[in-house]
DNA sequence: CTTAGAACCACCCTTTTGTGTAGTTACCGG
DNA sequence: CCGGTAACTACACAAAAGGGTGGTTCTAAG
């Protein structure tokens, strides 16, 4: 028996939920919440497996909720299920640790498998959600005309090294660290290695 | 029709895959090469919609070829078919261009699925490779956590600004900015803007 | 009320980094 | 053979960052 909660404040979608779910052999919808606010009052008595949740509340947002609820009760699923397909909405979700994010146009069948998968150690998303969140991991292949080399000390300096310990690892001097350092930063557009750094992780041109 | 080539040195997957999917309505199995570097010669030609690639391959991995065929052909979709669950495979492969990662262990009805699901903008993964890649943007709960105003300025560091410009922007002096910072390093065990920033982009932390 | 922590400010001094200028060596392609 | 480019070395000065020490104020928890 696979134990659910829902956030949402639209009625009818709350309670049709609730219907499916109930009407399904295996699931049972514990309890349902208008607001974060009464459910993260009451979930600790509900102690759902997963929790169906909204993202434009009144009040406290999903996003926020989801963050207060897993730091309280880490192993609830939490799911997002919303209209919302805007990026931050989605990354925002997943950082605050939703291990799923499906759209409201997601048919009953589809929902009840992704529950399934929640509780299973899977990670439900749309179609173009889960795209969304595997492009963020591509590499840019743009401007990559920073030399070998300089490629090299650029990725030295993202670990955080020194002039001069990047010197000692290449064993080159730390003039030489200094040469490419400026040929890196032009490139790049920057002037410092803060900038650098924030660059190179940004666009995982290491 | 959805045309597919197939990268895979085992003869007998290989064969079973190519029978699998010229026996399923709409799709057609155009080629299948036992390494990279045959495919790369004449993947051109083939021009097919969708290529499955297994990782251990000799001679280029599945890996590699998979960022060379990437850079010929961008609008191939390339789903990785492994036996590997390893982490970094993972992460490479879709740092690398793939656009979806399947066990080896799927079932021929979830590969067709998959495969539909490539084509039509999705990013079919299996459950628990689905699950590893969410988690990778969950925030850590770090021990050490910063104060609001500590993670501010380390927001502000992440973006490679300098010490002087964060105090401008945080309208707060030079020297509480240097303050800050070394709360900030002390914390995070590091000692120098370098490796703050590393750190905090590596562990998503702010 | 006391205390602890957060946020703030100020000096001082050293090390690191950023930038300008000025070369040498080696290899590669036209 | 020549020109371009990568890789390297060197010196000098200014700016930024790092580290030590001293303080004040405010607020929240005991």
């Amino acid at each position: 028996m696979i134990k659910i909660s829902i956030i949402e404040d639209d009625k009818d979608i709350r309670e049709s939920l609730a219907i499916l779910l109930n009407g399904t052999l295996d699931f049972e919808c514990l309890s349902t919440y208008v607001t974060c606010e009464s459910a993260i009052d009451k979930i600790e008595d509900d102690k759902p497996d997963v929790i169906l949740m909204d993202i434009n509340l009144p009040g406290i947002s999903g996003i926020e909720g989801t963050k207060i609820i897993k730091k309280k009760l880490p192993a609830i699923e939490i799911i997002m299920l919303t209209i919302s397909d805007n990026e931050n909405d989605i990354f925002n979700s997943l950082c605050a640790g939703a291990c799923g994010y499906l759209k409201k146009n997601t048919p009953p069948h589809k929902l009840i498998e992704a529950i399934k998968e929640a509780v299973n150690g899977g990670a439900p998303m749309s179609m173009d959600v889960a795209r969304l969140v595997v492009n963020s991991f591509k590499k840019e292949t743009r401007k990559n005309d920073l030399t070998a080399r300089e490629t090299e000390i650029l990725r030295n300096l993202c670990d955080g090294s020194s002039y001069k310990k990047i010197a000692g690892e290449l064993f080159i001097d730390l003039n030489t660290v200094k040469f490419h350092i400026r040929n890196i930063y032009r490139k790049l557009e920057v002037n410092s290695k803060g900038e650098a750094i924030a660059k190179a992780m940004k666009e995982n041109l290491t």
